[in-house]
RNA sequence: GCGCCUGUAGCUCAGGUGGAUAGAGCAACGGAUUUCUAAUCCGUCGGUCGGGGGUUCGAGUCCCUCCAGGCGCGCCA
């Protein structure tokens, strides 16, 4: 890697002039390219320390650099502004840069940093009521991306949803299923206060009926209760798999709630915390001290009439995927659960683990924008955009890119007639454009029997093709900044800068012309932009279309 | 009242650990195609980085404070 070849040479140069360098060498890439391809500030950093003049600081750094350096590839460094000294890359440099992608093919991306450290992933997590909504589209895209970029960075990442599928929320539906039932026969109905009013649990008891297992479910019913919720859990989850199924998003497992208690998992839990010291009694009730690790007020993990909370269910799962062995464990919730992460992490460092075991990224939320304005999307409104419309309306790459475009810190408003629309305003297309682009070329260069097989790529010096090329060398970091920062948007923005790069080099430069070298040099330059979108999409789930 | 997120061009948003003259897309305007995909390219217009202090060689970025918007503060899940 040439950034940590040039570390080490500027780190040993500033020693050699009598500095001491503590901490890395800083090499950031300048945003004007004029000030080279890399460039160090180390000599502002020594200044203080020196007694000197920052610019007089890299003088005497650069003198001894000059040695260390291999000309062919690292032009001579420079010194600029106030102090800073920059580096410029050599065309052989950036050849060699070109044969690596090449090289690597598919794996040109990834890395084996992770080194094989497990990790699991939660994300969806959406209670079995009801369909997807937006929010869980978000969370889908952004967690599946980064389980994605987490295996190619040589983590062994997995993902999982929790199904909710224990307490009263399940009741409550199942009321509300009978409710409709009630409804379908003509008959008085009423729907619990708390119970669920959408259209979709009118197709749970149509679903019902026309399976004709209505008197089964009520026998059952009446034997133990729960047979109407619990069929509709499983119809609601079928759906929200197959949902995630048609967005290209599958998690090795789902894990059900219920299992947590069937397993006496939810009582070792209360028991573990209890040895440590931090349950009491009060009011009837178990509650933790969470108070000792920073949360606000102390939570019951245990009601007075006995039954476990919902939290202390959550803690005994993550106790259960520590059990696991898990070395990392990263959780995306909405933002209306961001009140609830000082409670889970206290419990996780009440049970011993380290402070940054659990990891929780609150993905936030996500407004939709129809002819100018936002939709309601309140419950009582009932116009609740689902999932799998959102799919219908858009298309899976359109919904995957839109929700991977922006920051998941921030609110993201996401723009129907845009994202329906099949045009060059819908920064979709430009990326997927620039791959297409490449394999028609690829395509054309083939049927002229040009053949980059023993392609020369001295030949490639316009500045078009040396800033493409250094582009496109840059995908690993871009993935690798993408999995330090948990933001799939470092791949997205990445991709769509590398055909900021492709497009206008194709518009100026012709691939296949009359002269052979040349044509099989930019060839392989192609081959290689092909190669840099198509792995990029891939790691977004994004596909990358060879014709559009 | 307390906590979390957000505030950058008309709109939607980028801006590794603080770096050099703050960027992109869309919108608006003007151009480019006898040849590999015009879903493209080139150019123009557009900014008190919410306000005010502070930290230092240097702040959109860090600290404090105020303002505005969103969300959350249950023996619900």
């Amino acid at each position: 890697m040439i950034s940590s070849y040039l570390s080490k040479a500027v780190r040993s140069a500033a020693t050699e002039a009598g500095y001491s360098l503590d901490g890395p060498v800083s090499l950031e890439t300048p945003r004007d390219p004029a000030h080279g391809d890399l460039s160090t500030n180390v000599a502002m950093q020594l200044a203080k320390g020196a007694g000197k003049p920052p610019r007089q600081v890299a003088e005497n750094i650069v003198a001894h650099l000059k040695q260390g350096l291999d000309p062919s590839r690292i032009g001579p460094p420079t010194i600029a502004g106030p102090g800073f000294i920059n580096f410029m890359f050599q065309p052989a440099l950036v050849h060699e840069g070109l044969q690596e992608i090449l090289g690597a093919g598919p794996a040109f991306g990834r890395s084996e940093w992770g080194s094989g450290q497990k990790v699991l992933l939660e994300f969806v997590s959406a209670n079995p009521t009801g369909p997807l909504n937006v929010v869980s589209a978000r969370a889908a895209a952004v967690g599946d991306g980064l389980t994605r970029l987490l295996r190619a960075c040589g983590f062994q990442a997995d993902s999982e949803f929790y199904v909710n599928d224990a307490g009263n929320q399940v009741r409550m539906l199942g009321e509300s299923v009978k409710a409709r039932l009630l409804e379908l026969d003509g008959k008085p109905f009423e729907i619990p206060e708390n119970g669920y009013h959408g259209e979709d649990v009118r197709d749970i008891a149509r679903a019902i009926r026309e399976a004709g297992l209505e008197e089964k479910l009520r026998e059952e019913d009446a034997r133990e209760g729960g047979a109407f919720g619990q069929w509709a859990v499983s119809f609601n989850l079928a759906r929200q798999k197959a949902d995630l199924e048609q967005y290209g998003v599958r998690f090795e497992r789902f894990f059900h709630e219920s299992e947590i208690h069937s397993r006496g998992l939810v009582k070792e839990s209360l028991d573990d915390l209890r040895s440590r010291g931090y349950i009491e009694e009060k009011d009837g009730a178990l509650w933790f001290r969470s108070t000792d690790f920073g949360d606000d007020k102390e939570r019951v993990v245990v009601r007075s009439s006995g039954e476990p909370t919902y939290f202390l269910a959550d803690t005994a799962y993550h106790r259960e995927k520590h059990a696991r062995g898990y070395g990392h464990a990263i959780d995306f919730w909405g933002p209306d659960h961001h009140g609830a992460v000082p409670r889970i992490k206290a419990s996780m460092a009440a049970l011993g683990y380290p402070a940054d075991w659990l990891e929780v990224v609150i993905v936030q939320q996500v407004n939709l924008r129809r002819g100018g304005q936002l939709v309601d999307m309140s419950k009582r409104a009932g116009n609740l955009v689902t999932l799998r419309e959102l799919v219908d309306e858009v298309g899976v790459d359109v919904a995957r890119f839109f929700f991977l475009m922006r920051s998941v810190t921030s609110h993201l408003d996401f723009d129907l007639d845009l994202a329906r629309e099949q045009s060059d305003k819908n920064p979709v297309f430009y990326v997927q454009y620039a791959h297409a682009r490449a394999c028609s070329v690829e395509r054309f260069a083939a049927e002229n029997g040009v053949d980059g097989a023993q392609a020369d790529f001295s030949l490639l010096k316009e500045p078009e093709e040396m800033t493409l090329i250094k582009e496109l060398m840059k995908l690993p970091l871009a993935v690798e900044m993408a999995v330090r920062l948990r933001e799939p948007m470092r791949v997205t923005n990445y991709l769509t800068s590398v055909g900021q790069m492709f497009h206008p080099f194709y518009h100026k430069h012709r691939v296949v012309t009359s002269e052979p070298a040349l044509s099989a040099a930019r060839l392989r330059l192609v081959n290689a932009v092909r190669q840099v979108l198509g792995n990029g999409l891939a790691l977004l789930g994004i596909s990358a279309p060879e014709k559009m």
